[in-house]
DNA sequence: GTACATTCCGTACTCGACTACGGAGTCCCT
DNA sequence: AGGGACTCCGTAGTCGAGTACGGAATGTAC
């Protein structure tokens, strides 16, 4: 089977999602639709997993559909000042979340350490932290 | 105004939620009710506000309520055990998620690089690299 | 060449997380 | 005592992101 004309059922399969979800995408104008040939069925390339493969890490990262189609922009888009300022923008609220991630990972290990030692008080102080944090 | 003693409007705007939120958040047990004194209305304290920042948080860092849920049981839980193997998950999804996030964060980085020193190709390498990286 | 799987397309339903609405009761100020 | 703001509570509506359904057309295997 050449891997340039798969069906929309071997791309769904190989990246993972199903075949509605790529119509629904496509419906968004996330992904693109390939033209029919008349009284036919549509054929996909490579370029269409990789697409949906990248929209369904950035989803897993916390972005909306919404954003991803900004992130996407930054593939397709012509002119590099946009893009530019899209990326700083993506950046910049990437960080923040590594950060966020950051402190709540420290404190999940300071609560398994206090678990282990067996000293853990009667109410660990995650909350505290995490708001004091602010 | 007594501190310890707020009405859920005073706790929402401390909290930067709609009262509605707390009330829905209240019916998913995810917040507490304060007894309510008859025919009177219901008092909070500085732990509400805590808890309401600590699940928008938790939220933006990708939670369900239904997640956090979970990790506020960390904090009231009485089973050291149990906290403990929920704290590991815990750790495990978010260690995973600062890696993907790293990646991303290092993509966009390159991305902006090349558009600053002018030499970014007619189409970015943010999809090939990101859908390799599988 | 006919059965069975897929595709195509539209519409409708679901689920999580709110958000809005409405009527009755309560609090606070003057 | 009266008026405006706020609380309480229930029910209903919205929005994002799919998921399900169903009938007609097409493709493929035996």
């Amino acid at each position: 089977m050449n891997i340039e004309t798969m069906t929309i059922g071997q791309v769904a399969a190989q990246a993972v999602v199903h075949v509605e979800t790529i119509r629904y995408y496509q419906r968004l104008g996330l992904v693109g639709e390939p033209p029919r040939p008349p009284g036919g069925i549509r054929h996909y390339d490579a370029k269409t997993v990789a697409r949906l493969r990248f929209i369904k890490r950035a989803q897993q990262l916390g972005f909306s559909l919404d954003e991803v189609r900004n992130l996407l922009a930054l593939e397709d888009g012509q002119s590099c000042r946009e893009t530019r300022v899209l990326a700083e923008n993506k950046l910049g609220v990437i960080e923040q979340r590594l950060v966020d991630l950051r402190r709540m990972q420290k404190l999940l290990k300071t609560l398994i350490g206090e678990c282990d030692s067996g000293k853990r008080p009667r109410s660990c102080p995650i909350i505290a932290t995490l708001t004091a944090a602010d």
